[in-house]
RNA sequence: GCGGAAUUGGUGAAGGGGUUAACACACCGGUUUGUGGAUCCGGCAUACGUGGGUUCGAUUCCCACAUUCCGCCCCA
């Protein structure tokens, strides 16, 4: 038997595991406190869940699914990405129900599945951290979703991002677009890349993406969204732009931001970092934008909305590099090392009545010598080693030793009770 | 999907077609048995990604595959 993790994917061992363990607990009482709630939806969907939202020509659905079917012949994908899952959630649960306040705003961590080749921060088996909220066309529905995603960035402690932002429009205006583009690049096919050529047929808009250098030449007089925007369109645009600057939460208009699911309807915006040591090209860890014909497309009713998503393992990447200290190694506060006759059970006495005092604690249930016990209180980085000795005992004491300084005070053992008390007596 | 590099023990690695795979770190044990982080002593790869081939003989040469890393595409 080969003993190997499928490509892609990875362990998250101890060490590594408590650090997605602190940006989650940070996402999540960020999100609290926004009042968002949790949703939790299945790992898999049947595959037309991610099809028909996604857009069949997407990257996403033309070659990244991790599809396959089931023993019953049912045609599965694992996801993709999070938010057809809620809304298919949200179609069929009826959250649209009138009991229900609107906007209904949930958010999701969970782990995300695309077919693709593995490299720095992408993996076919990652993680995203997103939110959703549902029922709201108001401009502010938009900045308060940008707000979140910029706010939680910097709660986190993510130093050097830049946000793009850019709109869609309506379907109307993504037609009148989409022909504007087939009219432009048409006559200039020929030397157009390949790719590109090829993005012609299906999804042109993908071509303003593009970092081919074939390409880049006709990109600057490219048409551009932003003059085919509808008077609507465009003053909702204005309002969202308005609202984060009156915030102070500096964009990049981004003419060329395009986003690579085709349910997005109006403002669209990323997060992106460029760090040459993590990334040879700026990278995004944050996406999201309005989609507000989805839920009908999934038989709803009309329901606009708006979300993001963040890729957590390249927020990992970025957040070990500037903000380590988020990461510090915690060690446990109080190792129990025991020596002499009948000192075992009243050590695992001891353990139990400090952990119930709030003290994370440990001792040696191999029981090795002394000095053993006391390598390995050192390298479990524990604060303080108290010890059990049955001299001690004896005389009703225990001692109790600060590792940083070595300093050992005597006392009482009823006083292990409250060993807060007991602790002050090193200040 | 395309291009490039890599693959030796727990880790970082040196090496080289043929009887002991260097060195370091870590780890384990000891330094006469109630105290850590120092020193000293000892131990620690029948093994060099997998499968073929070349050869008297390969971990060392060749091929394929796998995986990892980097870049492109695209995105989280």
């Amino acid at each position: 038997m080969r003993v190997q993790r499928p490509k892609g994917t990875s362990d998250i061992l101890p060490g590594e595991s408590g650090k997605w363990e602190r940006v989650e607990h940070q996402a999540r009482k960020f999100f609290a406190l926004a009042g968002y709630q949790e949703i939790r939806t299945p790992t898999f969907e049947n595959y037309e869940i991610f099809s028909r939202s996604s857009g069949q020509t997407s990257d996403v659905v033309e070659k990244e699914m991790y599809d396959f079917n089931d023993k019953g012949g049912r045609h599965i994908a694992l996801r993709p990405e999070g938010t057809a899952g809620v809304v298919r959630a949200y179609v069929e649960d009826k959250l649209y129900g009138p009991q229900i306040v609107k906007p209904f705003n949930v958010f999701y961590i969970e782990p995300t599945f695309r077919y693709e080749r593995p490299q720095a921060g992408r993996l076919r088996e990652f993680h995203q951290i997103g939110v959703e909220s549902f029922g709201s066309d108001n401009p502010l529905a938009d900045v308060e979703t940008i707000v979140l995603g910029h706010d939680l960035l910097a709660a986190l402690g993510v130093k050097n991002y830049e946000l793009h932002i850019n709109s869609l429009g309506n379907q109307q205006v993504r037609q009148a677009y989409h022909d504007a583009l087939v009219d432009y690049f048409t006559p200039l096919k020929g030397q157009l890349s390949e790719d590109s050529q090829r993005r012609l047929g299906l999804n042109p808009l993908r071509i303003l993406d593009s970092k081919a250098e074939e390409d880049q030449q006709f990109l600057p007089n490219a048409p551009k969204i932003v003059d085919y925007l509808d008077d609507e369109s465009k003053a909702n645009f204005k309002a969202i732009t308005d609202q984060l600057d009156h915030l102070g939460i500096k964009y990049v208009l981004d003419n060329d931001l395009v986003r690579g699911l085709d349910y997005y309807t109006g403002v669209i915006f990323e997060f992106m970092v460029a760090d040459q040591d993590l990334w040879a090209s700026p990278t995004t860890i944050l996406g999201g934008g309005r989609y507000d014909h989805l839920v009908e497309e999934f038989t709803g009713p009309h329901t606009p909305a708006v979300g993001f998503g963040i890729g957590e393992e390249r927020l990992l990447l970025v957040l070990q590099k500037q903000n380590p200290d988020l990461f510090a190694p915690a060690g446990i506060d109080v190792f129990i090392t025991n020596i002499g006759e009948g000192t075992t059970l009243k050590t695992v006495e001891l353990a139990r009545s400090l952990r119930g005092q709030g003290f994370s604690c440990m001792y040696d249930v191999d029981q090795k010598k002394l000095k053993g016990q006391f390598r390995k209180a050192d390298r479990l980085q524990a604060k303080y080693v108290l010890t059990v000795g049955a001299k001690d005992l004896a005389k009703g004491q225990l001692t109790i030793k600060r590792l940083a300084d070595g300093q050992q005070i005597q006392f009482d053992l009823e006083q292990a009770a409250d060993l807060q008390a007991v602790l002050e007596q090193f200040k």
